[in-house]
DNA sequence: CTGAAAGCGCTAACAT
DNA sequence: ATGTTAGCGCTTTCAG
């Protein structure tokens, strides 16, 4: 039987036990290696009969060696099964760790996913790995997460605001020269490069495609709360579409809802009132779930939807849904890109970048007004 | 000015210039704190004149210090920005780092999101961060990535394992006390905790509820590479569900699609058999939407239609999605829950544990046999 | 209650 | 081509 020396990986447990930790082996024993320490570069150096740094070297591929030492020492990574500890290196170099922060509101929407994917793409090649975490768009628990990761020594910052969040403690740290991006939204009371959709354009056109269909009473249903920043984009395109038609605004035409059940409820509502919409807007892919589900219920085929953001089957609705889709990949790629830019050193003022969105018309804005609806 | 040490977050680019990096500063200047350096406990002890151990009791509140010190050295943790170096401190204690490394085949997919959603949510409260990763079902990626997070010392190993990995590498891991759970899969040459859906059952309540419907040719669209285990099984629960109801399995009725694209032309290629299905079962959500975009454009809504996984806006489809859904976020906090668990200690053998699933009719499988669907 | 010294695993800077 | 020494930022150990 191996002495059971407390191993690496019963650390937490030792803690929460609070039972004292012997860093030696007790009289007549030994480690035994399977079960205990894993081994170090010091481990692998003994086993060659070399020095720490020689095999440091060999695997490092810096400095020069025989090859019959690399050989030697090769052979007994493998035998020992020895992996560099990575953060005891990243603390000697001195450099950050080769991770990118990336903190999302939710893990298990496919937009943020999608994000995600675009940035692993990008960053893959320069050796870097994602740290993520979702915020529930909680300011309090995006805060945590990012002292949690700049703790770490993160190489990059990437960040989804949560509404209501400050980023000026991040001051200190941009300035420190670590590369911070917002994605989706821009931050708030820090000077730093985001990547958004053109939220304004984007609802400009959707909108301005129900209107050019003929109608006239257009509601619009948003994210909550209501203060999020691409809620305040997409109604202000909606409001700019609508101006420059000559057609009025109502404020009874404008809901919120935060989740797919509010938005079914919401188009209910609307569809309830005195002098109805005969069109919806959705103002994200959420509401849109809701809206379409709402409207297949009643079989309400009579009104016209546009959504802002694709959805998997738009294509396979009756009729087909029409939408502003985004790039969630792009964004992600081009967050990446200006992140890798400012950590090869590029110093430039901080810039917005815009990912253009793109209507897709694929049927459900061109239904006509149907003042026939019941004929 | 202050004299431009090269900071930390510039070691990348460091490295590649092959400039010769000065560790002192040059003589008459003086380090900028506020560009440079990160502050460090012996900076935040010398600002308040105490040792560094005191400064670290009072950040970790293990060992005692007077009202007074902990104020000033609070003071000056703030005065500083300084946060303490989670990769020093782990290197000094020995234990594991505080992440759970993931692995799953891609970012954008909601159900792998998901999964890893209901994971986070369990392992919030024990201080553990996700480092994630997508291996894109490749083995070698896989493999890379698994390597890079147990470089870091990660306090557990979570795996969506890819078609053709083996994972014998792992074995010293895993006696070493190294918690890993394979997740939607089992693992391959490791006997570790699994923590899958009931494939099997669920393909056959799909299958079963079409030929309750009077199917008696029903189409198979699953997963490609053919060999994945999710397909080997929801063909296993198919064929046992035609099997139970004395109908023949007929190979040219069984095929195959890696993506949305894929499964749609594979829907065609079987309508277009000389003697066709009426309905279909998609062996997963992507097929499902390829398999639904297909009927749509072809107008044909006497084909029915049971998926495995649930998709979106199955419910306002028409006719209306059934599904077998699956729990992604419930086979996320099993397996976290799993793996936490053998974190606390427990040392009993490997478990496959199942998260069931569920039919939810909706009405696109009980379409009668369309013997008059050109009437 | 506080400090000094040693050391975690690794690599930079000089040896040789 | 290789070894030695020192030290990254932190904590443990042992003394006060």
């Amino acid at each position: 039987m191996c002495p059971r020396r407390p191993s690496a990986h019963h650390a937490i447990r030792r803690l929460e036990a609070g039972r004292p930790s012997r860093s030696g082996p007790r009289s007549g024993e030994r480690y035994c290696h399977s079960v205990n320490r894993r081994p170090t570069l010091a481990d692998v150096a003994r086993e060659v009969g070399v020095s720490a740094k020689t095999v440091s070297r060999v695997l490092n591929g810096d400095g020069p060696a025989s090859a019959r030492t690399r050989e030697q020492v090769l052979a007994a990574v493998a035998k020992l099964g020895f992996q560099p500890n990575l953060m005891a290196r990243n603390i000697r170099v001195g450099g950050p760790d080769t991770t990118i922060g990336l903190i999302i509101p939710d893990l298990g929407n496919p937009f943020f996913g999608t994000v995600a994917s675009g940035i692993e793409d990008t960053v893959r090649d320069r050796g870097l790995t994602l740290l993520m975490g979702s915020s529930a768009d909680d300011p309090d628990r995006e805060r945590a997460l990012a002292d949690k990761f700049l703790a770490r020594r993160i190489s990059i910052l990437m960040i989804v605001p949560s509404v209501g969040a400050d980023h000026s403690y991040l001051k200190a740290h941009r300035a420190a020269g670590l590369p911070i991006v917002f994605a989706d939204r821009p931050g708030v009371g820090l000077a730093a490069d985001s990547v958004v959709s053109t939220n304004r354009a984007g609802a400009h056109d959707g909108v301005t495609h129900l209107i050019a269909h003929g109608h006239r009473r257009i509601g619009f249903i948003g994210d909550l709360p209501t203060n999020l920043y691409t809620r305040r984009e997409r109604l202000a395109g909606y409001r700019a579409a609508l101006q420059e038609a000559g057609l009025p605004y109502h404020r009874t035409l404008v809901t919120n809802a935060h989740d797919q059940h509010e938005a079914a409820a919401a188009t209910s509502r609307l569809l309830g009132l005195a002098d109805p919409p005969t069109a919806l807007f959705a103002g994200n892919n959420i509401v849109a779930l809701g809206i379409i589900v709402e409207l297949a219920r009643g079989k309400r085929k009579d009104i016209a939807v546009v959504a802002f953001d694709d959805v998997p089957l738009a294509e396979a609705l009756e009729p087909a849904l029409t939408v502003v889709a985004q790039n969630p990949e792009e964004i992600g790629r081009t967050a990446a890109t200006a992140a890798l830019a400012r950590l090869d050193g590029d110093r430039s003022r901080a810039r917005t970048i815009t990912v253009p969105t793109r209507l897709i018309v694929r049927g459900s804005g061109e239904r006509p007004v149907p003042a026939l609806q019941k004929a």
